[in-house]
DNA sequence: TGTGTTACTGAACAAAATGTTCATTAACTA
DNA sequence: TAGTTAATGAACATTTTGTTCAGTAACACA
């Protein structure tokens, strides 16, 4: 066993092929009515090929969120991103833009997913890293106040992703003349 | 074809075994995992009795909540009820409040539902069913405040729901707390 | 550029789940 | 009680799932 310093491409090609005949599919009929047999075709990829990267539809799906995720939750850039908030992390309402404007450049892959049957497994995917932000707590046994806290930000996040007149910064000023005086450090 | 005073019995027996079988099965292992058979040797009925009630799982969810929502957003009745929110049905806490109790009273039903990999299909029902509550116009386009607003009393009830300390005028209370002002008729 | 490694292929297969049919039996309404 | 309707369960064709494997192509790295 050594140490790989590149991924093989062919996996990611792989990967990303089964991400998007997935969320084409998910456009036009219910994840339920999507079988595996659907997404290899979409995909053009063989039927064990398939099942050597995901053994369920729903493993996909934790697989896709995975990618996703590590996107938008990733550590600040530098600079020389096309955004840049990396000098004001620290401010909450620039960290919930960055992430609202992570979530726009994955909106291919999040819409067809949160307009679905399967919205379920991405918002549970999508809480979990939010608690991260708005929990005092580290255990996870948080109080009403937190768990509306990250409950409004979903909601929030569904409509900023839903109307694309909106800006990562728009959809926070909205968020926050609801939720501002629930923020941990807002309150008492 | 003639007029039915009656619903023959047989038919509600089997579907709330079936409901009950549903969501006894959902306890255990997830939406995904759950097969029609599992679902017809848990409730002891019949291979095509199953499919002469629902014709795939989805459908049998869509029946349970058509069931549970017929009486949780029931007309108000008369007295002789164990509760009586009738004289008030026109202030909107006491109707929120009335929706939470019928909640709590069908929850056997909605908590394995709303705790699992199939809580959109539930809460999909529900948020049609608050928009008749929260929505100014009839047409079904809301701004991002009602939209807010149906989103903010789902995650409090699925709170309160799990939280068994809780009456349903606490849950209101605390939702009006960070609601209130967001409704209707507090609204400029 | 060559070499050893790894991923993809696709056909073939067994197993499981789906969905339908129908003659029979049981339960219901009126 | 009579007529109607629902439940049963076995049998069946079909679809979907998940695995295997020998052959081929693409890869990383030296």
């Amino acid at each position: 066993m050594e140490f790989h310093g590149q991924i093989d491409r062919r996996q990611q090609k792989t990967r990303l092929a089964i991400y998007r005949a997935f969320s084409s599919l998910l456009m036009e009929k219910s994840f339920a009515a999507i079988t595996v047999q659907d997404i290899i075709d979409e995909a053009n990829v063989g039927r064990s090929t398939f099942y050597s990267h995901f053994s369920t539809k729903e493993d996909l799906i934790d697989g896709l969120c995975k990618e996703i995720f590590s996107h938008v939750f990733s550590e600040p850039e530098g600079p020389g991103a096309d955004h840049d908030f990396s000098h004001s992390r620290y401010n909450i309402d620039d960290e919930l833009a960055h992430i609202l404007y992570h979530l726009r450049s994955s909106s291919d892959l999040i819409i067809p997913m949160i307009s679905s049957d399967c919205s379920e497994m991405f918002l549970r995917h999508y809480r979990t890293e939010l608690a991260g932000i708005f929990s005092k707590d580290e255990d996870g046994t948080d109080d009403f106040w937190t768990f509306m806290l990250i409950g409004g930000f979903v909601e929030t996040s569904r409509w900023y992703l839903s109307h694309v007149e909106m800006t990562p910064e728009s959809a926070v000023e909205m968020f926050m003349e609801v939720y501002g005086r629930l923020l941990p450090d807002e309150r008492s």
